[in-house]
DNA sequence: CTGTTAGCGCCTTCAA
DNA sequence: TTGAAGGCGCTAACAG
């Protein structure tokens, strides 16, 4: 029992030939017992597994990554960790990678595309089993380099190269639930309150709210191009414009939940009810702004948990060797309350 | 040139045996060289250095970690990813650990003691060099039982036990701050509407709001228990309270930007002008909630990031053995906007 | 079924 | 100043 080895008193921990002593048996043979290998007797095992709990043994990380290619770690890469967006993606792949099987690897990348090049060196100076890019807007984005053959994933923002695996929610989708669900309510006419002309979200959500509408054989009042910013202000500033030029106009299609409030605001101010003369649907199911606003907003939710828990599983598939290449939008969801 | 060793072909790593040879010395040397140790004659480390860079090499993480203590890697264990206030703890930390030097492994817990244990444990079998603890809100939490002798720093909330190193902010004097900018604009009646009472930040908010208020011979208008919840809801039905009840109320803390929108809706409804006649000040400074109010809100600053980035420098100082214990109450700041 | 022998890539004595 | 040898803890051949 006496130490017989430097270290061994300062640093408790037990190695396998610790427990394959205790256990009466070679080192390899305690290797392969705990390993749930074969060609061991099922009552060596048994004593092997005996041992090893005895001396709450706990297999070295790093000896063991030193042979073997898998490493159990993932590294996920966020242009913008100080985005809403990449929280509920974190959350869902952390999810999806399971509690301690697996462990992830931080790194923000600050949206400088030096500063990713430095982390993903980084990260694959971890033997890193696979790489998940979550992107910070929904605009694709360069692939990443990589010469090992680590397989990549995209999340939000896709890869420019198609060929990529890439998981983005589908805001042409998003924006035709948004249009159906004031078309079916009966709405005729309905202007869209557009965020940044730069963001594809907002190009595609516009797309898919005229592509609905043109089906109902209706066009957008007020034009497609109310391009603004992400915020209060402006949707504040354009209700208040379309709302007075178009008498007749009985819905506003808002590009962010954001957004929404300051159409909300406006309707308000305006003496136009919401959403019995006016019906609002917003973006995003930003609950801390649709939840309780005044009148509850009616929101397209982008299931961003959903596409980052996809996203992880198709990268965790791609480690097992059997990879989803390819762009997949992921479904969205329209979220009911009182505005529309 | 031909490759020696199976497996050399397709992991094209170079190893310190490959910089070596090419160098034309021993294996030993070349490490010498590489780590700056003494004895290496100048122009042996040049040549060796030069070879290493021709080979693009990159010593082995794995092997390196295998008998040395550090790992350069530290833990990162959030309750609630899903947390707002989480995102520029992390940023601040990250930014504090410096691109590439140190990584950081990231575990969320879900705000489970079992899954906590659980991500520790295995942080722990990664031989991390110290552990940050982001809480979810600012109560205090449960000390982390470690056997190892890993440091490890709580954020946002902070350890029950005090001899621990905890980074938190300082809600009291938050709330003096706020107070403060009302009294000295002149107000004299002042209510506090704020968010729950059994969060800690609402308790030492309100502390922080009535020992600013005692300094100038005032008492909270509508009380000191104006609990509710922390949302916008509470504040539209508070404010209306409060202020329909003191027609000479001048000024409104509201628990947080959350609240103080619902505040801002009811004054507005109830016909008072911000500020003229109400002033309001919120806490967080959400400028999502805050920028684009009308009117935009003042608000404080809890300074999240700030204190991400201390904790942070607190963790690598313990880790390299300056430990700086006990809790630590972090600066916040009075962000003023036109409500106040 | 089990044990012996070789490494994995690096670092660290200790001789030379 | 350099190099040879041994070891970190584990797994993967190959014998026995």
């Amino acid at each position: 029992m006496a130490p017989d080895r430097i270290g061994r008193i300062e640093e408790g921990r037990a190695t396998l030939s610790d427990v394959a002593r205790a256990a009466g048996v070679s080192v390899a043979t305690a290797s392969k017992a705990l390993n749930k290998r074969i060609h061991v007797k099922e009552e060596t095992r048994k004593r092997v597994e005996a041992a090893a709990l005895s001396l709450d043994f706990t297999p070295n990380f790093f000896a063991k990554a030193l042979n073997s290619a898998r490493t159990n770690t993932i590294g996920m890469v966020t242009s913008d960790l100080d985005n809403r967006f990449v929280l509920p993606i974190l959350l869902g792949a952390e999810d999806a990678f399971g509690a301690g099987s697996l462990s992830v690897l931080l790194a923000d990348a600050r949206d400088d595309a030096m500063r990713e090049r430095l982390h993903i060196e980084t990260l694959l100076t971890r033997k890193i089993d696979g790489l998940l890019v979550v992107g910070r807007t929904t605009n694709p984005r360069p692939p990443v380099s990589i010469a090992a053959d680590v397989p990549v994933v995209y999340v939000y923002a896709p890869s420019t190269d198609t060929a990529d695996a890439s998981f983005t929610p589908d805001n042409v989708l998003a924006g035709r639930l948004a249009a159906r669900r004031l078309l079916e309510a009966g709405r005729r006419s309905i202007a869209l309150v557009n965020g940044e002309s730069s963001y594809a979200a907002a190009q595609d959500r516009a797309r898919g709210v005229t592509q609905e509408l043109r089906e109902w054989g209706i066009a957008l009042t007020g034009g497609e191009s109310l391009f603004g910013q992400w915020g209060e202000r402006w949707g504040r500033d354009c209700a208040r414009l379309v709302a007075s030029a178009h008498p007749d106009l009985d819905a506003i299609v808002a590009g962010s939940d954001h957004i929404a409030r300051g159409v909300l605001d406006s309707l308000e101010r305006l003496g136009r009810r919401v959403p019995d003369d006016i019906a609002v649907v917003g973006f995003d199911n930003w609950d801390i702004l649709a939840a309780e606003s005044e009148p509850p907003l009616t929101s397209i939710d982008m299931n961003l948990e959903h596409l980052g828990r996809a996203a992880a599983q198709a990268l965790v598939e791609a480690i097992d060797g059997r990879p989803r290449t390819g762009l997949h939008q992921e479904v969205v969801r329209l979220v009911v309350r009182e505005s529309a």
